[in-house]
DNA sequence: GGTACGATTGGACGATCGTCCAAGTCATGC
DNA sequence: GCATGACTTGGACGATCGTCCAATCGTACC
């Protein structure tokens, strides 16, 4: 009973919408179905938004923000390499069912075709895109190429490796992403022979 | 209206969902409203395929197979920095409006809930990731990271940077890859003589 | 008490949906 | 001629859709 109440009927209805989207696809998201899941009558959703197909925009956004303030936050603690190879675990652990990948998924068709949606898309990627040039910026030495550069690569790779899990199961996302700390430069504390990373390893490519 | 019987009922649907597909989305693409794209009664779409669904399935594989030999193929006279290169040209002039980017786009939500739609894809995405490799692999000196680490990077450059130009127009796809020739080590001038490799297709392709 | 107003409720409306089906068309074999 | 079978046609069915709206509830203020 208290947990009806705890929330506002608004936040109720776009947490409802998210984790339909989500869950089901952004088609899956109807007046009487979000209205369902929310534990509101259908006819709020017209009250407190202008139509179902606005309360599932606003809904993604916040859902997409909260996931990549989630994946991305804890980035400020690392070093550029950090960022690249800790992209492999946050991939690899991911996969089709990751939250992040799911909504971007789901709301890239929609954006596709809707400026205002894709213009809300492009702070979110310059945001991801700024922040990663900001810590590469940061790196001893220089990088061989332009930070920013580097980083919309990165942010590419992200977007472009997910799609790829979408598909590619067994996809070994660490060693593919390895190749980008390439670009960083030599290593910052001069470990020429400290460890075998000359020799490509043990772990074979996959496939 | 001789071209109303040039082509028979299945195939005209077949296109007219397609077209749906890349013009209005996957969500748009209904009985009536691709029946009526093929110049069809609606009643012929549950008569040739057993639904809509499966009609747009088989429409999108097509189609996206068609996209990618149209993009793939003219790769196979390039050298792996043409290739590289040349996706910043592809990219670059394609935008929002390209009809593999919005079919991928479109295909990808329904493949994240679909394990044969995302069977079909990976097909697809390891014959695009197999032709790089095979192209980079003739690449004198030898890059210096393992050709399949390299392909899938510039696969996935190919998808994220898509993904990105939906949302960040004014981004410089030709500077952003430049960096991934680096990893093809020195430039080299002279053409490589053994160049009637047989690149697998995508049909050959084990399960 | 009464009054006002935002929040809520549940049903009504027309439109569109996917699917099905009985009838019609047409070429082919007897 | 006529039976056969594949193909085509257009409408019917129930379900669901988005949206709207009159009625009701709850609370704050007088």
């Amino acid at each position: 009973m208290g947990e009806r109440t705890s929330s506002s009927a608004p936040d109720r209805l776009l947490d409802a919408a998210a984790a339909l989207v989500v869950e089901d696809g952004w088609g899956e998201v109807s007046t009487r179905r979000v209205a369902d899941r929310a534990g509101v009558p259908p006819g709020l959703v017209h009250y407190h938004f202008d139509s179902v197909d606005h309360l599932t925009r606003q809904a993604v956004l916040r859902a997409l923000r909260a996931e990549i303030d989630r994946v991305v936050g804890p980035m400020q603690e690392l070093t550029p390499r950090q960022i690249i190879a800790g992209a492999g675990d946050v991939l690899g652990t991911a996969g089709p069912s990751d939250p992040l990948t799911l909504l971007l998924v789901e709301a890239l068709p929609v954006a596709a075709r809707d400026p205002d949606l894709r213009a809300e898309f492009a702070d979110v990627l310059t945001w991801f895109r700024d922040l990663l040039a900001h810590r590469i910026r940061s790196c001893h030495p220089a990088p061989a190429a332009p930070p920013e550069v580097i980083a919309q690569l990165v942010a590419a790779a992200f977007d472009g490796l997910g799609m790829h899990l979408l598909a590619l199961p067994d996809l070994d996302v660490g060693a593919h992403l390895h190749p980008l700390v390439e670009l960083l430069g030599p290593e910052r504390e001069d470990v020429s022979h400290d460890r075998s990373d000359d020799v490509p390893g043990p772990e074979e490519v996959p496939r």
